[in-house]
DNA sequence: CGGAAGATCCACT
DNA sequence: GTGGATCTTCCGA
């Protein structure tokens, strides 16, 4: 048995919220030509679908971009946002429910040579720069839209056990860049470890 | 069919 | 702290 074990399908069977607070401290896994990336996560948000004007399941609006949101937990949601970043998202809950968690920050346990690599970063990395944000964890991993719609349970890319982040270490504090989403903006849906340096802007 | 906006990041002042 | 990059998607006309 090996150290990073994949988590399984009925994990992200639950409610975005729980997802998103029991991501904190598990393993995103990456193999990639031959090497294993590993980031540890250490910042999330919870997506909740069709009430939350945040989300993009918002109404139930369902389009070609979202298709992937609305399929049964456990799947990849990646989208291109500002024409030039790549989000991950895991799928929460059941099919059609829309509910999703986006994967902001982690910090790099292997592989952070290629990482750097592929932030096209020159100098040592510093604190956030390999992966404190969601464009940047993309790109890190080599995450694109390719990605859309393939399982986190199995396959190239997939989330494994770790070490579970207690309570007491947990900050959770509203949604980054959803200004737009009148109520929903306030809601405490952002999930972060506490005093991790890799965590995004703004910390909480 | 046009326009606006976006779950971001970086360089610059 | 501010503005620019960059382009797909979506909605209203």
């Amino acid at each position: 048995m090996g150290r990073f074990r994949t988590i399984p399908q009925s994990f992200y069977r639950r409610s975005a919220e729980l997802v998103a607070r029991e991501l904190l401290g598990r393993y995103l896994v990456r193999d990639l030509d031959g090497s294993r990336l590993v980031l540890r996560i250490v910042e999330t948000e919870a997506y909740l679908g069709a009430e939350d004007r945040a989300s993009h399941a918002w109404g139930g609006r369902r389009t070609r971009r979202t298709s992937a949101l609305f399929r049964a937990g456990g799947f990849a949601y990646v989208y291109l946002v500002y024409g030039m970043y790549h989000c991950l998202n895991a799928v929460t809950g059941n099919k059609a429910d829309g509910g999703a968690v986006l994967i902001r920050a982690g910090e790099a346990v292997e592989g952070d040579d290629f990482m750097k690599t592929h932030r096209s970063l020159t100098r040592e990395p510093r604190p956030g720069d390999l992966a404190g944000g969601p464009g940047k964890l993309c790109q890190a991993l080599a995450i694109d839209g390719g990605m859309n719609g393939t399982p986190l349970f199995r396959g190239p890319l997939r989330v494994t056990t770790g070490r579970e982040v207690a309570d007491s270490r947990i900050s959770i504090g509203p949604r980054v860049g959803i200004d737009y989403a009148g109520e929903a903006a306030a809601w405490p849906l952002r999930f972060c470890e506490l005093d991790n340096e890799e965590v995004s802007r703004p910390r909480p």
